[in-house]
DNA sequence: ACATAAACGAGACGGTACGTCAGGTCTTTCA
DNA sequence: TGAAAGACCTGACGTACCGTCTCGTTTATGT
């Protein structure tokens, strides 16, 4: 059993684990997941390979730590509330589908999600960390929709996010279709066709 | 320019082919995706490496030809069609989803949907003759009940598929939920709502 | 012990044959033996592997034949005896070492030998067909000297004969020194001193 | 330009470095040198392949440093001198004849005077290091020989040295002939004959 | 003149080794 | 004592050739 002896967090470099972020995030933009290498990030960052083993098991590890820290700082705050349940969620999918065609975006989150399905270990942390939050902004939108009698009270409403949010996601990943502003409409009206409460 | 001089595809040998076939997929349901080498699969199957390298590019094209040729002799036949699309559609996912659970179909399935994240024309490939097809006998199915009046005529059915679909395999893929019969019942309840004529 | 059938030799496409010692000569003259390759000659000779493997054992072997139809047609006609010996020596080995700068020549020769110090079999050929006719005329006209009594008679003319060409040939081979004329001669002179009839 | 920034010599493994050698030089001898290889030098050593190409840039070289390593153990320490010049010469080269024989010491030798043959850089350094000691003490030799007027002062010892070596050497590298004892006797007293002082 | 059998060109095949790259471990040196 | 540097063993990469083995296609008799 006997783990190695963990070591001293305390006395970590900050420095050298912002400089191994930052060079991990690059070099996957730049080279792709699969070229992307312990030794590639550790001589970028002008740091020993021994510091990354010290503290991440994996290259997946360091890119999930580096893009989640920066996306950390986007601090959900919740969906906006109109009283319009349709027309806030076309808004804010219309500009997720814009962000989404970022290319410094792209990259990593796809590795992970690609990383994260042969791994499940990872994917655990990965959809944890970066994806449910994310997920609950709308499940949480539309139960405050639901209370207020937008929804039918029998709706499940995870289920509904996720008629929501999986079709526009895996489109994006798998390239299986465009994420125009016009699929997205589409999506949503359907979509609330389906939750709204019965004639 | 200048390519390599195509190798002689009639000269080709069968038995080589299968055989690398076979110990893909033994393989990468033994050792997982990361860990299936093209020297692996070529010592598996008694075969040199240079039999691989002639005729793919790379193990993910190995792999996805070998899983190809396993998955169209299932030879998708469309969906049954009772005159109760909703409970065709459950009977219909509910098998799909037991199937899922099957290994060996996990780990190649896996490993194509992460390997294409990060290789967009190897996913436009496994798209193209591993999803589409499942994808589209959903999507004729729900235009021959909307033929039949059971669906709103303004419905977008290719997008009423993927709200089906997509909920189910993204669940799957990044484990972020089970997929019960209780799940399908509901996801199917839910969707059909939304694509059903108006009152 | 039942060999593979040995071929028609009768049958045997002269055109091939040349065209395979035209190759091995050049390309052992582009790129060096180590780097010349079997495959690379029946490329460059537009022959199929086979037809080499059929006629030849090793590359070795085809060298040797290749270099040994080049070199047989200077068919050696002894030395000359214009009735100085001393002066006949030099004439000729003066010429040879000139000869040995050429770098046709040089290529196969050196590769030949190379060959020939690791393998028993070929050296035995590479020196009775190649060597040995060139020693043996030297030899002759040595023992012609001695008959004549320009030597003493109690010498080893074989030996003689040796003393005078392999200080020329291992120099050559291992690059241990020039061989200039004045290196020539000073060699003769010194050979023959040791040769001629005690005072 | 920018070559590969060299190895820190001063972290070198010794451990490994010895290693290497007894491999290569047991592996030549039982093997041959066609055979050798470097991943077999490698797995025999217990060494990585890249241990070997960072200190070595072919087998040849490694042979070479391998070999050399057990020559220079042997410090020449010059011939005997007892003052009969042509007692000694016989002593020693039929030492020498003798040893040639050992199966230890053929393949190496012929290995690295085969590889000179076809490589230059090779022959330089092998000859300067492992040729070149051994011939410079029958130079010297010779020389003594002539400051005590055993030897014409005309001659030139250094192709006297030759005289008596390369005969020896080219019928051990091209087998053209034995080195029995009878042969050593008659060289030398032939040889000497041609450098001694003019009656 | 034609049948037939061998040599031929081509090149796919199971292999071995190449020389390179990166993984993860270990040791040395420095701040 | 954490971190930089980097040598080390390991193992896979993708390539080049090996020598063997079909494939049709010449070609060259021998009836």
């Amino acid at each position: 059993m006997a783990n190695k002896p963990a070591p001293d967090a305390s006395r970590r470099s900050e420095r050298s684990r912002r400089a191994i972020f930052d060079a991990a995030l690059a070099l996957v933009g730049e080279v792709g997941y699969d070229k992307l290498t312990i030794e590639g990030i550790a001589a970028r960052a002008g740091v020993g390979k021994q510091t990354i083993y010290r503290w991440w098991p994996s290259k997946a590890a360091v890119l999930l730590d580096a893009f989640g820290s920066v996306v950390e700082e986007y601090d959900q705050e919740g969906l906006p509330d109109t009283g319009d349940l349709a027309a806030d969620l076309k808004t804010v999918l219309r500009a997720t589908a814009d962000e989404f065609d970022d290319a410094a975006w792209q990259a990593p989150y796809r590795a992970l999600a690609a990383a994260g399905a042969n791994d499940e270990e990872l994917s655990r942390t990965f959809v944890g960390r970066l994806m449910e939050p994310g997920t609950r902004v709308y499940v949480d939108r539309l139960r405050a929709a639901q209370e207020a009698g937008e929804l039918d009270p029998d709706i499940d409403v995870r289920i509904g996010a996720e008629m929501l949010l999986s079709p526009f996601s895996q489109r994006w990943l798998m390239r299986t279709g465009e994420l125009s502003h016009a699929f997205v409409d589409t999506l949503v009206d359907q979509v609330l066709r389906g939750l709204r409460p019965r004639a």
